[in-house]
DNA sequence: CGGGTTTCTGTAAACGTTTACTGGATGAGG
DNA sequence: CCTCATCCAGTAAACGTTTACAGAAACCCG
C-alpha cells in the first residue's frame, strides 16, 4: 500500500525523461528502442496513471453522474440500467447521487459541478425551482433534465406525456364499463404527482364523466403510504369500480388492501399503474400500468449527454417520449404471458 | 461555461497570497479582516475548489466504489440502498461499477484502484480467482469484499452461511411434511451456485432424507432461466411437493411455471426463494424466503471500509452475516401481514 | 522602549501529469 | 562536405491546490 510508481519513477528506470515515458504512454511517435525500454518499466513497476493528475491537466474526469431522489424506486432503477452500459462504453465512470427527497441536495449536487469531478450529469428533479434554474444556466457542465423544465431553460432534456399517458389508462377503463374510477395520487407538490393529478383532472369530463374530487385520494409514492390512501378511498366511496394510481407502488399498495377486503381484481375493481416497472409483472394479477418509457428516457438522456461532451455549442435540445398503455390481468383479467 | 475562478482569482480580488485564500477556505486561523475580505470574494466569485487540484495536493479523491454484476438483481440494490446513505454520510461519493457478468471488467476494476480515483472500494465478486488474490494482496487502497475470501487474504469480508440457510429452508419445508423436495440453482461456477448446491446436497441427508440428483435442477439467476429450469425439473419429476430456489427471481419463475401448470402454491408444491429480496412481498402468493442479510452485508461492509479508512493498519476483519428464514404465504398457505 | 513571544501572511515547493519550446542528432540533397 | 529539413528527446512550465518555511507584524512584559 506504498506510493505507487509515477512516470519519474518510470523515466529513471528507462533512463529517459518524464516527457518521453508521457508520450510513449500516449501513444506518441517515439524511436522504437525508447518506447520498449519505456514500455518494460511501466510493466514491471506496475504502473497506472494518477487519475487526479491526469484531470487536473487535462481539465476533465471522465466521470458522469446521475442523480435522482431514491434510488430505492425501480423506476429510477430502470434508468441506471440503460444509462451505466452506455457511459462505460463512452469510457466514462457513474458516479451516483442519491438525494433522498431533500431538495438542498439536489441544489448541492447541481453546484458540485463546479468541483469538476464529473464532465456532466443527467437528474431527474423532484421539482424545478428558480434556483435550479439559477444553478443550469451558471452550470460549468452539460446536464440532462428528465422532466419537463421551462422552455429556453438552457439544458438538454427528456420529458414525457403525463397527460397523455392518464389518458390512456382512463381511456381504457372506461372502455372497460368502469364509471366509478378512483385516483390514487402521490404528493401534488412533485413534478410527477402535479402533473398526474392535473391530467386526470381533465380526463374524466373528455370521456363524458364527471371529475368527482372525492374519488381522489393522496398518499405517497410507496406502497404502503399508496395501501393507507385507498383504504380511505375505499372507506369513502365503496361503490368504486376502478383505480389508477399514480405509480406501480401505489398500485401493489391497492391490490394489498383489496385483496385484504375482499374484493376482486380485476372483477370488483380494477386496477391501473403507472411506470410498469419490473413489479408490474411480478404482481397477482399481473399490472396493467401506463408506460411511461423509464428505459427509453434513461438512454436518451445518456445520448444526449455523451452527444453534448462533443458537440458543446449545439442549441439545447428536447426529447419526448410517448407513453404506452401496457395491459395486463389487474385490468382484464386475462393473463398476457 | 468559461473558465471558473480559481483561488488565485479570489486572491488578486481580496488583494491577499494563495495561501491565505487556502487558509481561509480550510477554517484556519486568520485575522478577521483577511478572513471577510477572502470569503467575500469568493461568494462574488461562486468560487468552487476544483477536486482533481485538491486529490493531486491531498491523496485522497473522496470517492469509494461499489462493484457488482449486475445493478438490476435486486440483491446488489439492497446493498447500495444501505452504503450510499453511510458514504454521503462519512463524505464521500460513490462510484458504481456495474461488471455486467463479466470477469476481466471486475480485474480492470481492481487494477482502477491504482489509479487513486476512489479512496477504497466494496466488490461483490462472481468467483474469487487467482487473479482477484493477487490483485488484493497489491492494491493501494482498502477493498471490502462480500462473500467468501481463503483465510488469510488481506481484505476485510463480509460472509453469509449459505449452509446454514439452505438448512433453514429445506428443514422448514420437511417439518411442513413435504419430502420430495427439489433444488433449482443458478451457475455452479459462481460463488452463490457452489455454496448453495454443496448446502442442498448435504442439508437432505441431515434430515435423513436422500440425496436425488434427479431433483436438482441448474439455470441461471433470473426468472426466465428459473422458469425453464422448473419446467424441466416438473416434467422429469412429477411428483414432487417441494421447490427450493437458489434466489428470489428464479423462485419467482417457479411460481409462473406451477401456475400455469395448474399446481397449487403452497397446498401442491411449497415454494422458497432465497435472499429474500422485495420481491417476495409482492409475489403472490407471497414467497417464503431465506434472507441471507443483503441490506446489513451492506452496511456492515460500508462501516468496515469507513472504519479502514481511518485505521489503515488494523487487521483484516471479517464479518458474519447470519441468514434468518422468512416464511410466508408460498409454504404455509397463511399470509403474513 | 527593547527583547521575546505570538500570530499572521507571503513565498515557494510539491502533488503527477501533459505539452510548448528548444536543441541535438540524423539524414537528405546539393 | 556543408546546409537544411526532419525527427526525437529533454527542459520547463502549467493545471489548482496545500503546506513547510521564513519573515513581518503585533503584542506583552519588564
Amino acid at each position: 500500500m506504498s506510493d505507487g510508481p509515477t512516470i519519474t519513477t518510470i523515466a529513471q528506470r528507462a533512463g529517459v525523461s518524464i516527457a518521453s515515458v508521457s508520450r510513449v504512454l500516449n501513444g506518441l511517435p517515439t524511436k522504437a528502442d525508447t518506447e520498449r525500454r519505456v514500455m518494460s518499466a511501466a510493466r514491471e513497476l506496475g504502473y497506472v496513471p494518477n487519475s487526479a493528475a491526469r484531470s487536473l491537466k487535462s481539465r476533465r474526469s471522465n466521470q458522469l453522474g446521475f442523480a435522482m431522489a431514491d434510488i430505492g424506486n425501480p423506476v429510477y432503477l430502470a434508468m441506471i440500467r440503460e444509462i451505466q452500459p452506455l457511459f462505460k462504453a463512452a469510457g466514462y465512470r457513474l458516479v451516483l447521487h442519491s438525494t433522498n427527497v431533500d431538495e438542498a441536495d439536489e441544489i448541492d449536487v447541481l453546484r458540485g459541478l463546479g468541483e469538476r469531478y464529473i464532465d456532466g450529469l443527467i437528474m431527474v428533479p423532484l421539482r424545478v425551482t428558480a434556483e435550479h434554474l439559477n444553478m443550469f444556466a451558471a452550470a460549468r457542465a452539460p446536464i440532462v433534465i428528465i422532466g419537463s423544465v421551462p422552455e429556453g431553460t438552457p439544458v438538454d432534456n427528456v420529458r414525457t406525456d403525463s397527460r397523455k399517458g392518464v389518458r390512456l389508462a382512463v381511456g381504457h377503463l372506461h372502455a372497460l364499463g368502469r364509471r366509478r374510477i378512483g385516483f390514487v395520487n402521490g404528493p401534488v407538490d412533485t413534478v410527477p404527482g402535479a402533473a398526474r393529478s392535473a391530467a386526470y383532472a381533465e380526463a374524466l369530463p373528455a370521456l363524458g364523466l364527471p371529475y368527482d374530487p372525492s374519488l381522489v385520494e393522496v398518499g405517497d409514492f410507496y406502497r404502503t403510504d399508496g395501501a393507507r390512501a385507498v383504504a380511505r378511498l375505499l372507506e369513502r366511496e365503496p361503490d368504486l369500480d376502478a383505480l389508477l394510481c399514480a405509480n406501480d407502488l401505489i398500485a401493489l399498495g391497492a391490490l394489498d388492501v383489496l385483496r385484504r377486503a375482499g374484493r376482486r381484481v380485476p372483477q370488483d375493481v380494477a386496477v391501473a399503474g403507472m411506470d410498469d416497472t419490473d413489479l408490474a409483472t411480478i404482481a397477482w394479477p399481473a399490472l396493467t400500468s401506463v408506460s411511461m418509457g423509464s428505459a427509453e428516457r434513461g438512454r436518451a438522456a445518456a445520448e444526449l449527454l455523451l452527444d453534448r461532451l462533443d458537440n458543446g455549442r449545439r442549441a439545447p435540445r428536447v426529447v419526448t417520449v410517448e407513453p404506452r398503455l401496457v395491459v395486463r390481468a389487474s385490468t382484464t383479467g386475462e393473463e398476457t404471458p
